[in-house]
DNA sequence: GAGTAGATCCTCT
DNA sequence: GAGGATCTACTCA
């Protein structure tokens, strides 16, 4: 299993690498304590064209501000006051891609996932929708803007077969707002996993 | 099992 | 002052 190299988040095409996140592993080392699991869901917001995006129209606040750093950062935000969202940041600096990671499907650290969701048993929610995986993995927004290539959060590959991944494609969840953009067939999923969220098709 | 409402707070207008 | 890249529990069937 090796981490991924700047050059895979650094690349044009967006929605290539939000496919190629798929299946692989996503590893938080907080305090000696591992926690990983494998990307089964994902969306790509497409920087200053898409009106999804917190970049549209090249908007740029404090808050968006790492949307605009290098490739391979961390992005994580507060959505609805509650939930801590965490983004990939991708392309060349000043191009505000961003990938949501939507769901993972736990590998390490179940036990301790567990407790910090509050739960007492593995069910296929742990993990499931993006405010919950930041939860079990213990990423909030004092972890915005680290490199994902840091010894305690990182993203892996450990040769999960690209072949075998069945991708299906949707248009985008929570954002039915954003007119056009919110058809855009930019969510990912691996098909038939139990942990992807929203209605499988 | 499906549908709905409430939680909760930071950010930008 | 409004609204958001959501989750959960609760109702009803």
């Amino acid at each position: 299993m090796k981490k991924l190299p700047l050059s895979f988040y650094q690349r044009d095409d967006v929605l290539q690498i939000a496919t190629e996140l798929l299946g692989k592993i996503l590893v938080t080392k907080w305090k000696g304590i591992i926690t990983s699991g494998r990307i089964v869901e994902c969306e790509a917001y497409d920087g200053v064209i898409d009106r999804a995006s917190h970049a549209f129209a090249g908007r740029r606040t404090a808050r968006n501000e790492i949307m605009y750093a290098e490739a391979g950062s961390a992005y994580v935000y507060i959505c609805y006051g509650i939930h801590h969202l965490f983004n990939v940041v991708t392309n060349k600096k000043d191009i505000p891609h961003a990938i949501l990671i939507r769901a993972l499907e736990p590998l390490q650290g179940i036990n301790e996932m567990l407790r910090r969701r509050k739960k007492t048993q593995l069910d296929n929610l742990l993990t499931k929708g993006p405010g919950s995986l930041s939860v079990a993995l213990g990423i909030n927004v004092g972890h915005n803007g680290i490199s994902l290539r840091s010894p305690e959060l990182f993203i892996a590959d450990d040769g999960f077969i690209s072949e075998n991944k069945n991708i299906g494609c949707s248009s985008r969840i929570g954002v039915e707002s954003a007119g056009e953009a919110a058809k855009y067939p930019y969510r990912f999923y691996i098909r038939g996993n139990p942990y992807v969220s929203g209605s499988p098709k």
